[in-house]
DNA sequence: CATGCGTGGAG
DNA sequence: TCTCCAAGCAT
């Protein structure tokens, strides 16, 4: 959306605030376009199956999201629109403070102050702010609410966070080239690229688990994971030992491991050990699913690597 | 306020 | 290889 043009349709903003949300543009931009074409209207994706808005949000990361877009576009389709207020904006699934406020200056071009990690890091440095995140995050709102302008107010939103993300970046970023750095402060006292500073990060514990590849005849066991937790409402092979879940095998003769694949979450490392075996009975979960029905693209990121390690021992 | 929640790219 | 992290939200 170029500057000035202003109003934007929220439905859009929305959806790419959503897919935005701790994703970068080029990783959000072939999704959004997806979406769009497929569902061009929020009436369209309220309309939408769970388990076809769950495979096109596959690879994406952070599956509550997707949940939730769901909840807020049929929440939104009954009501007839999306609200006009940040207030109103807010108390719809998947909308936090900043989305609201993005959405509000974006879409509505109202004065709502936008803070995202860009804003939080531009300010933290005009300001010369030395408290570490997460607890100079009311700070920093509050120093970011006294510039938000009355005048063109989603633009400058924007223009807040691309300075951030192309400017204000956070290692070496670019003063000599910067167009705030008169009013500076950490520039001034030489520790731009020390701020904001941040609380120091837990290690990331490693996990181990197993996943199994459950072959019958042309088709193989597939599930739908539980809403919430872990790749919540994903495609999955059935696996255990990493998530919490404790659930037995799916019953086989035998089990052949082909390898283990590695994969990294937010939180911990994860170890997962792939199993190939031939069911001998009727599964107790999950739905066999035809080897040519299966969509590589419709799984999230761990199961992608199952299946690609897994894919090469399957007969066509 | 701390924790849980994905993924891929940059340095 | 490893660390950091990207336009956060829910609980």
């Amino acid at each position: 959306m170029p500057p000035g043009t202003g109003r934007a349709d929220p439905y859009r903003v929305w959806l790419s605030e959503v897919m935005l949300q701790q994703t970068t543009v080029a990783a959000v931009k072939d999704y959004f376009i997806r979406f769009t074409t497929l569902w061009p209207r929020i009436e369209d994706l309220a309309a939408a199956e769970d388990a076809r808005v769950m495979a096109e949000w596959a690879g994406l990361g952070y599956y509550a999201r997707a949940r939730n877009l769901l909840a807020c576009a049929r929440k939104v389709a009954e009501t007839g629109g999306f609200p006009d207020t940040r207030t109103g904006l807010r108390a719809l699934p998947g909308i936090g403070p900043y989305t609201s406020a993005a959405i509000a200056a974006i879409a509505h071009d109202q004065p709502e102050t936008v803070v995202d990690g860009n804003v939080e890091r531009v300010v933290a440095r005009l300001f010369a702010v030395e408290t570490a995140l997460p607890a100079a995050k009311a700070e920093l709102t509050a120093l970011a609410e006294t510039l938000t302008p009355r005048k063109r107010p989603g633009d400058y939103a924007q223009a807040m966070m691309d300075l951030g993300a192309t400017i204000c970046t956070p290692r070496s970023p670019a003063c000599g080239i910067c167009p705030l750095i008169a009013d500076c402060d950490a520039r001034a006292r030489g520790i731009a690229a020390d701020l904001p500073r941040k609380a120091p990060k837990a290690p990331r514990p490693e996990r181990r688990g197993i996943a199994w590849v459950a072959r019958h005849g042309q088709s193989l066991l597939l599930e739908q994971r539980p809403a919430k937790g872990l790749l919540g409402g994903t495609l999955a092979f059935p696996s255990t030992g990493w998530d919490g879940r404790e659930l037995p095998p799916p019953g086989a003769a035998q089990w052949r491991e082909l390898g283990e694949v590695r994969h990294v979450f937010t939180h911990f490392n994860l170890s997962l050990r792939v199993m190939l075996g031939d069911l001998t009975g009727n599964p107790e979960r999950g739905a066999l699913v035809p080897l040519r029905q299966i969509d590589r693209d419709a799984l999230p990121g761990l199961m992608r690597k199952v299946w690609d390690m897994a894919r090469p021992e399957i007969a066509a």
